[in-house]
DNA sequence: TAGATTGTTAATCGATTAACAATC
DNA sequence: TAGATTGTTAATCGATTAACAATC
């Protein structure tokens, strides 16, 4: 039984991965968790806290060497290995198009794609033909997909990720503005941006006081 | 000196709002702290919490006035009034104006778009016209406009930042997939997708070991 | 009144920080 | 060696939960 890892570690370590990369660009060599701290905004501790749940990187008196502490961080993602997503929803091809392309930099791709109007069935993005929604099951079990996106009318927001969770996806990242209901076991990733703009519109007023 | 309010509180408190908004079109006159609780996937016990920071909107025994405790919500988070953004970056149209139609149901208005390509400057997107970006320190301060977006290529995403904070913007919606700085009184919301999906991908991983 | 549910306090749990021995 | 920085433990801090008096 491994002592479970906060959420907010995962969260850093992505934030970590951003300045390694960046990092790893320049040329540097090592890095310190005093270095990496500062540039995020927490705590040298902090930083090797989160390190020290998935083993030992570093090098006492020395530091992280940058580029195996990249490679590190990236295996324990899962983002070592590539992806393979399906888009619920072809609304706006543009969107699909740029999200596809902006997916396919950090090894993400969209492989099927699928929605509800007979118009849209057999227009083709980046070579991914759209597929009647009926395929949906069948196609998500046969290619083992397990990531899906939902960009879809609100209406059947729902419907469709019972649907995806059912023929057995593992996440779900919701573009609808609405929230959605999935099982424990579903990850849900919420993209829709009204949704998450009362954070900043909470401390604006906040800080107006 | 009132007591910190922590930031899952303000987040909780944007899902409960989706759901009251959903509970009082369905014409729900009160809601319990057990209700809300249970379709969020919270306990009772920290819904109350989360409410009490901002005072008693419930009744003992009884429960919530759902159109009450909406709009009380509602103004907690400064979503009672109209906000105005400004887009700089206007690569892709499509996107602009789905995500100016998107915005707008939920009180956001975009009332400025700046583009650094001169074959953009003049295009019109839901009458706004869009500006060179020369022009945007000016329109920022004279409208007084306190959320940009970012949608510009990643590297200028950081220029324009901090052209946005220095003149004086207060919120920072990042669409460009790079970590922007910024001091500690600008609020940032990272609205890109990939650097999302890590938490996604490492709980698939961990939970099928 | 009896049952229900809030608002709030105290107890628990978990995450962050401080400190330092280990060691390059 | 002396200086630097990790990995890790113990102390602190903050957020969540449990419990219950107040009260509709």
């Amino acid at each position: 039984m491994k002592s479970k890892i906060p959420e907010a570690t995962i969260t850093r370590l992505g934030t970590y991965l951003g300045f390694l990369s960046e990092a790893d660009r320049e040329e540097n060599v090592t890095i310190s968790s005093g270095e990496i701290a500062e540039k995020i905004g927490v705590s040298p501790a902090l930083v090797r806290k989160d390190l020290a749940y998935f083993g030992q990187f570093g090098t006492r008196g020395v530091g992280y060497d940058v580029s195996l502490l990249h490679r590190q961080i990236l295996k324990i993602l899962g983002l070592n290995v590539d992806w393979n997503m399906t888009l619920v929803g072809f609304g706006n091809p543009e969107i699909a198009l740029w999200l596809g392309k902006d997916l396919k930099k950090h090894g993400f791709s969209i492989t099927s794609i699928f929605d509800l109007d007979p118009e849209k069935i057999g227009v083709t993005v980046n070579e991914v033909e759209v597929q009647p929604i009926n395929k949906l099951e069948e196609t998500i079990r046969q290619n083992g997909i397990q990531i899906g996106m939902i960009a879809v009318p609100s209406e059947v927001a729902q419907d469709i990720t019972d649907r995806l969770v059912k023929a057995g996806i593992r996440a779900i990242v919701n573009f609808a503005p609405i929230l959605l209901h999935v099982p424990r076991y579903v990850e849900l990733h919420n993209m829709n941006l009204a949704l998450g703009l009362e954070v900043l519109t909470f401390n604006i007023c906040e800080r107006s006081t």
